[in-house]
RNA sequence: GGUGAGAUGGGUGAGUGGCUGAAACCAACAGUUUGCUAAACUGUCGUACUGGGAAACUGGUACCCCGGGUUCGAAUCCCGGUCUCACCGCCA
């Protein structure tokens, strides 16, 4: 959620944000409309003060006065707070309304993008930041896209899935377990070098925490919700380890605050399917490895540099092809102001994979969650950023693709020591 | 799941209707003293919204787990909820 006293402070640059996220002028009236409504709860905000100010110097006048025994003066001022008490009532309401109608209204404004964002409606219009400059991987005739792999090795099986549980829940067996596991560790390992502090977080999470990140309201339907206890299965690690910090007011000297966890995640995605997410392109539960910073608004943006250099030497590492893209306007998700996907290239499907995605929330989601710091004498909000590194089903597939020989698949040599052997064959 | 106790500021903890936004102590921060550290002393020390002010600052309101209620007046009384602790039951 924007920060109200942002749009009251810098109206045109939040409306030149919006436009860059194709904001039709009528929609851009949304602002005028929170400001007006805004002004509605200040002004009866201080006639309500006024007004329980008043009352409350009555009691103590009334204290005072039944302290001294005069008691017949008490009933003139009773009913004289009797009538500010239904005056209070109007103004409360008033208020309640005007405030309820400020975050409802807010609650649709997207960030502001960040300055470098650039213009677009589709993904089409994404700017490839760093493009792959190296050779693509060549692949022997009658290669296999990964769900043939799969079959053929015994890596995961989408049918048993069916079966346990239902379509979009892969049952990972042997070599294909085992590389999971590996590569979980190896993100682990690396984000904790990198000085990330690693969670444990919970899977599920209640209402407070899923509000606080964004995912609720807007993003209800893509959650898994366990009704009788009223609470969500996490979509990604993001959710409950951003929350660790919910309502907080952290050191300066802290920060910048760094955070890794691996989780599953579960996703409903309902209604995509088709070719484009066949295999494990696109399930309702993967393994995900998450970085989370809390990070000063002066160096957020060189927090951002990091991440992009991290996820970017994972994937070095890997050995995979890759490119990084900065989302437009049009592409870019809700809450951000500045993203960058990273695309791994899947040889087999020859197309590019969405494999992480880094992003600076700025202050959209700290406002929510009220994540906090002292400056001077000020409290302000800190900036919150995340990123995935790595999101392990699509590194899969895309491991298993290009990796394939007539032989078998070659693990890159970073895996070794965590799997133990070489070669899925 | 059952029974009992409890929830107050960063922490411990006082407070059972007006003088309490809240004692005291600890921690933290700033200063004085000291060759340095420590000790001692002095001061500061919650959050949100909001009025005034360029700012330093200052006025108001709300908040003592959450939501209702009683009352001129609630941290304090009543009702509902949540959570925590202890014991019992069940259990990876």
């Amino acid at each position: 959620m924007l920060e109200l006293s942002f749009l009251k402070t810098n109206k045109e640059r939040a409306i030149q944000g919006l436009k860059i996220r194709n904001f039709s002028d009528e929609a851009l009236q949304v602002i005028d409309r929170i400001l007006e409504a805004d002004e509605t709860r200040r002004n009866a905000q201080v006639e309500l003060d006024n007004n329980l100010a008043e009352s409350k110097r009555f009691a103590s006048e009334i204290g005072a006065l039944l302290k001294l025994g005069k008691a017949a003066e008490v009933e003139a001022i009773k009913s004289k707070v009797a009538s500010l008490k239904e005056q209070a009532k109007d103004l409360e309401s008033v208020m309640k309304v005007a405030s309820e109608q400020v975050e409802e209204l807010l609650l649709t404004v997207p960030n502001i993008p960040h300055h470098s964002v650039p213009p677009g409606k589709t993904p089409d219009d994404n700017e490839v930041f760093k493009p792959w400059e190296k050779p693509m991987p060549t692949l022997h005739s009658g290669a296999l896209p990964h769900w043939e792999l799969a079959k053929k090795y015994n890596i995961f099986d989408l049918d048993l899935g069916v079966k346990l549980t239902g379509a979009g829940f892969p049952v990972f067996r042997g070599k294909g377990a085992r590389l999971e596991r590996a590569l979980i560790n190896f993100f682990l390992d690396e984000a904790s070098r990198a000085g990330y502090e690693e969670i444990a977080p919970p899977l599920m999470v209640n209402k407070d925490s899923a509000r606080a990140t964004g995912q609720l309201p807007d993003k209800e339907g893509q959650m898994y919700y366990v009704e009788r206890d009223d609470l969500y299965l996490i979509p990604t690690a993001e959710v409950p380890v951003t929350n660790i910090y919910r309502d907080s007011i952290v050191d300066e000297k802290d920060f910048p605050i760094k955070m890794t966890a691996y989780t599953q995640c579960f996703r409903r995605e309902a209604g995509s399917y088709g070719a484009h997410v066949r295999g494990l392109n696109r399930v309702h539960q993967f393994d995900k490895v998450e970085i989370v910073q809390i990070a000063h608004p002066d160096s957020s943006y060189l927090q951002l540099d990091g991440m992009l250099t991290h996820v970017s030497s994972l994937l070095d590492k890997l050995e995979l092809p890759y490119r990084i893209l900065r989302l437009c306007g049009g592409d870019m998700g809700f809450t951000s102001a500045l993203t960058f996907d990273f695309e791994v290239w899947s040889a087999a499907q020859e197309r590019w994979l969405e494999v992480s995605s880094v992003s600076n929330f700025e202050t959209y989601q700290s406002n929510r969650l009220k994540v906090r710091f002292k400056d001077g004498n000020k409290t302000r909000l800190a900036h919150t950023l995340n990123g995935s590194a790595l999101a392990l089903a699509r590194i899969v597939a895309a491991l298993l693709e290009n990796n394939q020989t007539p032989e078998g698949i070659r693990l890159p040599k970073v895996l070794h020591s965590y799997t133990g052997w070489e070669m899925i064959d």
